[in-house]
DNA sequence: GTCTATACATCGATAGAC
DNA sequence: GTCTATCGATGTATAGAC
């Protein structure tokens, strides 16, 4: 068909956000330029408003092909089985996944880019993502605000720290057994009141 | 004696840092700009090199401010008596701080700014108030380098969603108690202990 | 210590030829 | 679709007068 065009033009503009993900791990987010950018992918900085708008559209591009690797990540695994063994691999997929790319957890999790704002269409595949993730924590029980508000927070700052202080390792992955057990302690065994405790001392 | 320069030097100094977080509030962290900052506090840009070497050293002395006040903040408070509750009350005043202020949080904890090394002075800050942190949390009872990670990454998520997400309000600083008493459940249901090094967290 | 003037670089974006 | 050329803005930093 006569698409051979529209198809080679969506590979180049992969090539160029896959070359941006490169540049910003290697200068950081805020230190991506369109002039450095083209020279990578071997064109003017002009040639790049071919295939962008401006270069809050090319942040754009990157949140959501950030959120497009994460949901198709996450869509291939399995957390099917049992709740509680899904929502352990659930957490250790995640913080492992936030720590082997720290500027593509920056983009997606946090908000270091002054003036952007990503777009709805994006923003509609993030909320695709946090619709899979409330389902695996509400399989494993997890439904009310506070459990969920509470994991949701836990999972964030591992995902963080491993990204940010052992990039590549595993020393909060490996706490994900542990973590989702916290939370599956508390929320199994709770009558209608909480009422602890802590004597300080030891059993 | 004769330091009344040195004294009126010092608080034009604190009064620039005092306008530039104000901007920062406004603009991002990687949107303030020296013409700006000058401007804002009636001054041309060149005139800021006075106060600072460069844009960096001021960025640096907006880390060690941020640290300085929550240092301040901590040791203002009492952290002393039950040390459940001393928990609780330093879980609820993170959270709230960082909720505070979203520039504040994002220059000491997360690194949004491509280039920015703190220098060795203000890192020593950043130490003290980790190892006050520690204290807190070893008093009641979390000592293992695990379940120090864990809250350590608890707290940090509470403290992210909270600024990013309900800045101001208490969305997350209300699940405070529910917060350590998940974790003080788990640790006093264990025969204990295993010694633990320094964390050397950050964000 | 503050100013004017300016160097100098970078950057995002546009116009128009090919 | 890519280029050259260039604009205009911004931004950091320095020199030197006062």
């Amino acid at each position: 068909m006569a698409d051979r065009r529209a198809e080679r033009r969506a590979e180049k503009r992969a090539a160029i956000i896959d070359s941006a993900w490169g540049i910003a791990r290697r200068d950081g987010l805020g230190g991506l330029s369109l002039h450095g950018l083209a020279a990578a992918v071997g064109l003017r900085q002009p040639s790049l408003y071919v295939y962008f708008d401006s270069k809050l559209a090319l942040y754009d591009a990157l949140f959501l092909d950030g959120y497009r690797q994460l949901l198709d990540f996450v869509t291939e695994r399995d957390y099917t089985g049992d709740p509680r063994d899904a929502l352990v691999r659930f957490v250790r997929d995640q913080v492992e996944w936030a720590g082997a790319d720290f500027v593509r957890f920056q983009m997606l999790f946090q908000r270091s880019i002054p003036g952007f704002e990503p777009s709805a269409e994006s923003w509609a595949l993030a909320l695709e993502f946090y619709d899979a993730a409330s389902a695996v924590l509400s399989a494993a029980g997890l439904t009310r605000q506070a459990d969920v508000d509470l994991m949701s927070a836990l999972i964030s700052g591992m995902c963080s720290q491993q990204a940010a202080n052992d990039p590549g390792g595993d020393r909060w992955a490996q706490h994900a057994e542990a973590a989702v057990d916290l939370f599956l302690a508390a929320a199994n065994g709770r009558p209608a009141h909480r009422k602890v405790v802590s004597t300080g001392g030891r059993t």
